[in-house]
DNA sequence: CAATAGATCATCT
DNA sequence: GATGATCTATTGC
């Protein structure tokens, strides 16, 4: 399931498998970019790695989404054009990165949960000071900001284009979606709303 | 393997 | 003043 061609693990071959996404290509609804970003590839400071799961969040009906409170400082970036960066701090101490949704007046977004490790893996690891197998590395929200350097200092930040960039293969790795209720939330606790890649080593949790 | 405790702070009430 | 889209270490079977 790992990514097929295991020839591509520097980072400047890994770009030039991969090509990238137009900004407009990231204003869909938040559960269908959720699915669009699976298999796609984020790259940032000479690390980069394959999104195998996503949680999408909505609007106003979805308390479980913090842009259902309304247009704050915070979550301002949501309700802005697609393609965007919402990056925010956790529990004190872990950064979670989303993918804005949805045309610019529309909240949503797409919460990045787990990748597959492909590219500067020593790199990662010195960053999350890890010493089991490259699949823990990143298989979670809080580890994958970790391993690529990702902090709040991207929010508001294009991912199109430019230092953080997401990027999908030339020639595309064909996967089975599985869809399940998403993780680590008190309301709305069983819409299916997280789109993994069945049975991959790098997920979060299994199923 | 499963359950639980603790770390730590920006955001919102 | 409470809470949280988490993670790690530790305890207990």
């Amino acid at each position: 399931m790992p990514t097929s061609d295991k020839s591509i693990s520097t980072y400047s071959a890994l770009w030039r498998a991969t090509a990238p996404i137009s900004l407009n290509a990231f204003a869909l609804p938040a559960p269908e970019l959720a699915q669009f970003l699976l298999g796609t590839v984020i790259f940032h400071a000479e690390t980069a790695g394959m999104i195998v799961e996503t949680e999408a969040y909505l609007g106003a009906d979805d308390l479980a989404a913090h842009s259902s409170r309304g247009h704050t400082d915070r979550t301002k970036v949501i309700f802005g054009p697609a393609g965007h960066a919402y990056v925010y701090l956790i529990y004190g101490m872990y950064e979670c990165l989303n993918v804005v949704a949805d045309v610019a007046g529309t909240p949503g977004c797409v919460l990045i949960r787990a990748l597959e490790p492909i590219a500067g893996l020593p790199m990662m690891y010195q960053r999350r000071r890890w010493l089991g197998p490259p699949k823990g590395l990143a298989n979670g929200p809080g580890k994958l900001t970790r391993a690529l350097a990702i902090t709040r200092g991207h929010y508001g930040c294009r991912l199109d284009k430019g230092p953080l960039s997401i990027r999908h293969w030339r020639n595309k790795p064909d996967f089975k979606i599985a869809i399940t209720p998403r993780i680590g939330i008190s309301q709305c606790t069983d819409w299916p709303l997280r789109f993994i890649f069945d049975g991959h080593p790098c997920l979060s949790r299994p199923l």
